[in-house]
DNA sequence: AACGCCGTTTGACCTGAGTCAAGGTGGCCT
DNA sequence: AGGCCACCTTGACTCAGGTCAAACGGCGTT
């Protein structure tokens, strides 16, 4: 069965009381992925929402015609779709699919929003989650509406830097990173050939080294339509100039 | 100073008590605004949020070279920013500027918080708000993501039309509804062309006339790269085909 | 009526990024 | 080992949509 250690493990839960978690865990339900397994479909019903434990979940959109795009990445200790519950006749507004073997545990919607009403406390930080979730989307709009792909790129490098490091790791598949990014495969590919061309980064497998981190940002805070032309033999570490 | 009849117009605000609404009057305050007239910027420190009484507010997102991007506009009755209350030392993730002569109520974000301890169920309406909200955004990345800019043009004509009528107002300069798309006003006004070429709407100023509605919806499903040619010249009241 | 101001339209051109189609490269299985 | 398969990379080409610049049109002012 569930324990509630684990449920403690979900920065939304985290908060509640024993005894509510204890109640939780009774409408609680643990499940495992295969990579690549389906857990719903856009437009699925949505009666309970999701904290993952191990593993990785992909949150994406499917158009008509069959392409897709990743909106999020969701690792352990996130709750997903639990926004949902506070609609009427929720349905899921993305695809979910594990992208490796995965463990989690599917709450009962209907039975935590009515344990939510005891908990005003436990709505804050919901409604903390949703604020913050909301003010990251507004940044994904940014950045999808106003910055190039290799902008893109480069604000996800460095958002993923931890502090003080100067390497780390992608953690996940390319292919699956570029479509987080809005980008193609082989476009995500060329954007990361023009970094290291340019000596701003170095990359070994999923290990991306920073070489040369205000190039970086500079890049980063690049809009569209702003040139970045890799200077044909120049010696060229910072092509960027200072605005 | 504030009327609590007015507050009731919030959708937000219309399920509190009227005790509790005289109690958010208190800390409430009108204001008024030219048209173009900034409310406050990105990055300022948000104390307050607001409930829009007439006119149009247009949030934006400004990047570091001055391209701006609309990212939502306030009509009446609908508030604004109330989500980062929840949040600790907030700042404002966007820009608020009046896009005519605006009328809005200013409430305290802190003395609203402290409020809604008393209140579960306003919780839960606000909750259910920004879950909905949140829905919009992933559509709207889907939108920029997935979709061309003639797409995104025919979506949002046919969110705006309102049921059973064939003709709608597009409720807003051109060139700001372009911007609110993630399109620029020469693209969308080309887009316009190319609809009005095809036969499926007739456009008089800001009045469009949805011709052929099953042309259109056909048109804001397609996602990139569907071309989309303008036969020479065929009587083509239907260039799409059926999938 | 002539003027200026803005928002919109049009045209010519350019470029970022997608598409299609080959090649690499590395892991995993007999 | 060899071979298969999935992923990533590279190259050549195309195209949607952005840019720049000029013309158009409506409207309020003097």
């Amino acid at each position: 069965m569930v324990e509630i250690e684990e449920l403690r493990t979900g920065a939304l839960l985290s908060g509640l009381t024993e005894e509510q978690l204890v109640r939780v865990a009774c409408h609680a339900s643990r499940l495992r992925l295969d990579e690549g397994q389906l857990l719903f479909s856009q437009g699925d019903p949505a009666e309970r929402f999701y904290l993952v434990l191990k593993g990785q979940v992909r949150l994406f959109r499917l158009s008509p015609e069959g392409t897709e795009k990743v909106i999020e990445i969701v690792t352990p200790g996130q709750t997903f779709a639990e926004a949902l519950m506070f609609l009427n006749a929720p349905r899921y507004p993305v695809c979910a699919a594990a992208l490796c073997p995965t463990e989690l545990i599917g709450i009962d919607a209907r039975d935590f929003a009515s344990m939510l009403r005891d908990s005003v406390d436990s709505c804050f930080v919901l409604l903390g989650n949703l604020s913050r979730r909301l003010r990251a989307m507004i940044g994904e709009i940014d950045n999808l509406a106003l910055h190039t792909a290799t902008s893109r790129v480069a604000r996800y490098l460095l958002m993923k830097l931890p502090a003080g490091r100067r390497t780390l790791d992608l953690g996940m598949r390319k292919g699956v990173l570029a479509s987080r990014l809005s980008v193609k495969p082989e476009t995500f590919s060329r954007v990361e050939k023009k970094l290291i061309e340019l000596g701003t980064i170095e990359v070994q497998g999923s290990q991306v080294t920073i070489l040369d981190q205000t190039a970086l940002e500079e890049i980063a805070r690049l809009g569209h339509s702003q040139e970045l032309t890799l200077m044909p033999c120049a010696s060229a570490a910072r092509p960027i100039r200072e605005q």
